[in-house]
DNA sequence: CCACTTCTTTAAGGTTTAGTTAAGAGGTAT
DNA sequence: ATACCTCTTAACTAAACCTTAAAGAAGTGG
């Protein structure tokens, strides 16, 4: 699964960069922003999966910030975690009221942190009825079992070729470069030399047969209509 | 959906009154007990969908109610949120350990109060969406015993391993990642390292034999279909 | 048809992930 | 108290997977 991404916003340096540092550890794609106004912006640009907002903030302080981003059409279903000095209850109700989807108070534990982020994302990527079973050509790629079934017979690839392939399946017909299926099946901040693209290619070709990924010579790669 | 009953026990009538009220605005239906023994006496006659305790009581205390729900047959399975005076961790892991679902600190914030509730109920849910006993290949998973039935032998695990396989067998066919099965079989707020998982899922493989749980690797298990 | 670029294929090595074991902390029952 | 469970963790092993480099094949443009 491509990287999902979390934008930080606070305007405590060093905790952005320690709760960046713990978010990167685990996995996510981090964006930073040091005030409200900033982070709002950044969410508009970007659309980050999630967004932590401290609470105490120049500018434009954290409910200020999840007021503006739920009257927002495009912000509006971000999840949103608040972080706080100290717990304050009546703070608390407030930003839950006006509509943020968890309180976390400081000092922060890292692993606390990351699973209520954890468990917010995956609330909200229930709500998402997105099918993940692909029927393409003579196959069925079912994300949910990640298993390919072609006429009876049933292909259990590595996640990497299985994401890879789903991925393509999923844009039929669009020829992708080989940064970009990097980007999205490998994560945006990964290293990899693009010639990887390549062998998981050869590999699921190798599996279900080459009729269904085409090479475009000097572009990239499609998933045949 | 027909209401849902919330069991309010605690020793301070004017706290019982407040979140009584609060509930019922929220469209719940609320008992009230002032000690544990009237609260397990009153769980038994109205099996409520939930029961919010307070630690600190005269008579039997909170955690002692747990055990004794988390005993008994009928009420094992009924959710239990704790309340305390103050974040006390000692206190906080012996509950979770004893068998509850969540744990809340006074003072208590309503918002936050229907919040972890409804979070509660919704696991729940979730979990009884399903028949207590599920029949797949040749076993027979009966929740309502805490048995597993497999060619007229019996096995009685351990709860989280059965808890782990019974939410496995329940998906059955679908891929759940370490995090999910954390989250869904130990709670949302519980901290424990995803190889407990592996341990376990050997643990049930050792015992009914390894043609059930099948592992995909840099994702999760699946039960086989 | 040659030179150049881009892809394919192979195989090795390194990394990541799962399996396994054992030990310790708590709890529970005898 | 003692012995026995259950759950969790750490640490080690084993295996699967991913990445890379490099050599050969196939296209492409002059």
């Amino acid at each position: 699964m491509a990287k999902q991404t979390i934008l930080v916003v606070d305007d405590e340096k060093d905790l952005l960069d320690l709760i960046e540092y713990n978010l990167r550890k685990e996995g996510f794609d981090v964006l930073k922003a040091e005030n409200g106004e900033e982070g709002i912006a950044m969410a508009k640009e970007h659309s980050p999966d999630l967004v932590l907002l401290d609470i105490m903030m120049p500018k434009m302080d954290g409910l200020q910030a999840v007021e503006e981003m739920r009257k927002d059409a495009e912000l509006k279903r971000i999840p949103i975690i608040l972080l706080t000095a100290r717990s304050d209850e009546k703070t608390e109700v407030e930003g839950l009221n006006k509509g943020s989807d968890d309180y976390i108070t400081k000092p922060i534990s890292t692993t606390k942190l990351i699973s209520r982020i954890k468990a917010v994302l995956r609330r909200f990527d229930e709500k998402e009825e997105v099918s993940n079973i692909l029927e393409v050509h003579n196959i069925t790629i079912d994300r949910d079992r990640y298993i390919v079934y072609k006429e009876e017979e049933e292909f259990h690839l590595p996640r990497k070729e299985f994401e890879l392939l789903f991925f393509l399946a999923s844009r039929k017909g669009k020829v992708l470069d080989r940064q970009t299926l990097l980007n999205k099946v490998w994560g945006d901040n990964i290293y990899v030399v693009d010639r990887t693209v390549d062998v998981h290619v050869r590999k699921i070709r190798e599996k279900l047969g080459d009729h269904y990924i085409e090479t475009v010579k000097g572009v990239g790669y499609r998933f045949k209509e």
